[in-house]
DNA sequence: TGAATTTTTTGATTTCAATCAAAGCCTGAG
DNA sequence: CTCAGGCTTTGATTGAAATCAAAAAATTCA
């Protein structure tokens, strides 16, 4: 059931700004709220694409499972992002990931179908969708990049200022090894690094609890 | 000068099939051919994006430079494809890859302003442009999974089985260490990597002539 | 509370690919 | 035809991270 408290979080998404009351109404009575709990699964690589996302609660992982079992975290998708909806706009669409919630989450369903009728009346939602996926676009060639000429300090040292801000206090909010798949590093590794960034005094850890002490060190590693 | 030849070679492309004959004239007026020699710079990471383009002819390769100089090709691009036109919907535009002609090439050049508006006035377009960027971001999401998961010889061993499609027969249209920087390996691991799938008689080469001599044996290494 | 399970860390070793160095090889300009 | 300068290959070595194995720490829950 859809409350006002869904409601007026819907329409705070950028995604859904630019649309008149009546096309936000019509969003709205097609779509659904579903609660996970963790490790249930959204959908899996492959199935049939009908539905895209919006997070309200929790978080949910985006990966891909290779042959021989190994899974690659490509997203951990946070509140208000929305997911899956890129894939509208093909032929036959199927997911190119799976979909599971790291902890007890909350997401809106959205209706493709009748997302996509709504949409060919609002120009502004279509240009919106476009810089979105422009975006998107530009964030997995930076991560191409990351991948083939960067080592795997350089991209932890990168997650760590960029979960940061301006704060110098990070809380992780996912398993070690998931973040490691995320950066795609094995936990062993990630583990040395993380030592390897306490004996240069660039952090302190406790747990989850990450302090940056020493940013310009941590900036030297992430960069080039 | 666009010519009658170059006008029904845009016709042709799938970014343009659905404008009515208004729309595409305008787009006509509002584009000019560029010839570009053999190392000619179409334009550098960084710079402020206001058009994009369309492959006429030639090739152009689009890579990023890290700091220390080295380069990674994202992309090779071919005649009837364009790019950088995702760029279009960002609202401070720049172009996040350098783009140079690999040999002499002709690219046709789009002004983003004007196609946008007349983008504002064709949701087909509009459409076409979502699946287009939409197939981008799935292939970018293999792209990453390969970097992550699959190792040098898998990257290469696809590469061939793609490139040769039905035939057994491929012709190199670039130089090894351009498609080595594309598959991000190193040249003299490209080398080797190419040496070994000789050695198990998975291919013949001559120069940049290669023949798929097992076609099963080079499945397996693009497997998994 | 305490056993059981999961997560994280540490240690030893292996492996794949990068790097460094140098030799062949082509190709195209003179 | 030939020689200079780019590609490409080969060889030797190094290095970063994966893998294998197991201990330690943290969590769960009975």
């Amino acid at each position: 059931m859809i409350t006002a408290a869904h409601s007026s979080f819907i329409q705070r998404v950028h995604l859904f700004n630019g649309l008149q009351q009546q096309q936000f109404d019509s969003v709205l009575q097609h779509c659904k709220i579903m609660s996970l709990q963790k490790d249930d699964v959204l959908f899996s690589q492959g199935d049939m694409m009908s539905h895209f996302y919006l997070i309200y609660s929790g978080l949910v992982k985006l990966y891909r499972l290779s042959a021989d079992g190994q899974e690659k975290v490509i997203e951990i998708v946070t509140p208000g992002q929305t997911f899956a909806e890129a894939l509208m706009f093909l032929d036959r669409p199927d997911y190119p990931v799976s979909a599971t919630a790291l902890n007890a989450s909350e997401v809106i369903v959205f209706e493709s179908s009748s997302f996509l009728k709504m949409l060919a009346q609002s120009t502004d939602t279509c240009f919106t969708l476009l810089g979105q996926m422009s975006q998107r676009i530009r964030g997995l060639v930076q991560e191409i990049d990351n991948l083939s000429v960067q080592n795997g300090r350089h991209r932890l040292s990168s997650y760590l200022l960029d979960q940061a801000g301006e704060s110098s206090h990070i809380r992780l909010p996912i398993p070690k090894a998931v973040l490691a798949s995320r950066l795609s590093i094995q936990p062993e590794t990630f583990s040395r690094i993380i030592k390897q960034l306490k004996s240069v005094q660039a952090i302190q850890v406790d747990g989850s609890e990450i302090e940056i002490l020493d940013r310009e060190q941590l900036e030297e590693y992430a960069m080039v």
